[in-house]
DNA sequence: CGACACATGTAACACGTTACATGATTTG
DNA sequence: CAAATCATGTAACGTGTTACATGTGTCG
């Protein structure tokens, strides 16, 4: 759903053909999530079979199909500029259902997928904070906006893994620390 | 890929039929992210196919289906639990997109954008804090960590939003406030 | 010339959603 | 009995990824 708005957007700007479609939606994006070229072709070819985009004359001498945007594409792109994003529109997240579910699958240490995760997502932040520094020279807004909504996310992210692990720590003693009374039955059973 | 993964952890449970595992996922979950029922049986039947799942027996009495996970399915769901998510392993981010390609799109006042997200956000947030106030007495430890990794979230969005609010405002000088001088041609221009 | 970037497209497949068809069981 | 819930499945379609086929232009 976004490249295709993704894609009427940069028609708006002006008229382009599916290549450049592609260098410009990475650039603006700031190559945070490369665009697949076979996918804009696809994408075109939807929109015009759907009438939001037509291509301006045949194509030119170098074989560049050049696109433009209708009018029925115009309103499409109005009516998601002016639309929030709502929750349900929104994919599943996996880290979520797989922490959720890790604290209910046998033999599975949720607390050690916790922190798994939270190193890998620290590693995605300094490598982040790495990019907004070198970043914040050139400093094209589109790109800046990413990075830091990435930045944001990855931070609310580690946040919520220290919450989880502490929640976790309350329902389970924590593993092999100093000496404490041995573990039930019970307990033996939920840990396998 | 998460319900993939999904299923095999439900099914490293116990085994279960189609019908039984949306229920256990939603429940897990708290229906936060309702899954298709069809879902689940096309999900199962290429698990099956790749010899991640098998039934038990044939169709019992009442023709319910059992399922359970092979070895291969236990070693896949193994290493899910041990790989964490990665980047670039995520959906693009619409949100982000959106406003990244509103500040450059003619005709679309980024702003704008930017405010009726967060009065949308800000509302889901809302209804998130409701829901955890009634939901910390029955306790379900999955649950409530999706809860939380939808709240943290929301809360990073707002802070996004506003953060973003104020690079915009840097940008361009805020819409017909306190009397100023008037817009040059060129704003105009770019403002539509 | 050979490699590489530019440029368009198709095929196959995975995943997700919606809708439909079909039937058994439960319950007001 | 009628309606709702339980239960399994299929079909059609949208979207996304990967890989392949094909050709032009440029530059060392």
């Amino acid at each position: 759903m976004s490249i295709k708005y993704g894609l009427l957007a940069l028609l708006e700007r002006e008229p382009m053909y599916g290549y450049q479609l592609r260098t410009e939606f990475e650039r603006s994006t700031g190559a945070t999530w490369p665009l697949n070229i076979g996918q804009v072709y696809t994408t075109l070819s939807r929109l015009h079979r759907d009438g939001l985009v037509a291509e301006t004359g045949e194509a030119d001498d170098q074989g560049k199909v050049v696109y433009q945007l209708t009018d029925a594409g115009r309103v499409e792109l109005e009516r998601w500029f002016t639309t929030p994003v709502t929750q349900d529109a929104r994919p599943r997240d996996e880290l979520a259902i797989k922490i959720a579910l890790a604290v209910t699958t046998p033999g599975v240490d949720a607390r050690a997928v916790v922190q798994a995760q939270r190193t890998a997502t620290v590693r995605h932040l300094q490598e982040l904070t790495r990019l907004k520094t070198r970043a914040d020279d050139n400093a094209d807004t589109a790109w800046l906006l990413v990075l830091d909504s990435m930045l944001f996310r990855a931070e609310a992210e580690v946040r919520w893994l220290d919450h989880s692990e502490t929640r976790l720590a309350r329902l389970e003693p924590p593993p092999a620390a100093a000496p404490r009374a041995p573990v039930t039955p019970h307990q033996q059973e939920a840990r396998r």
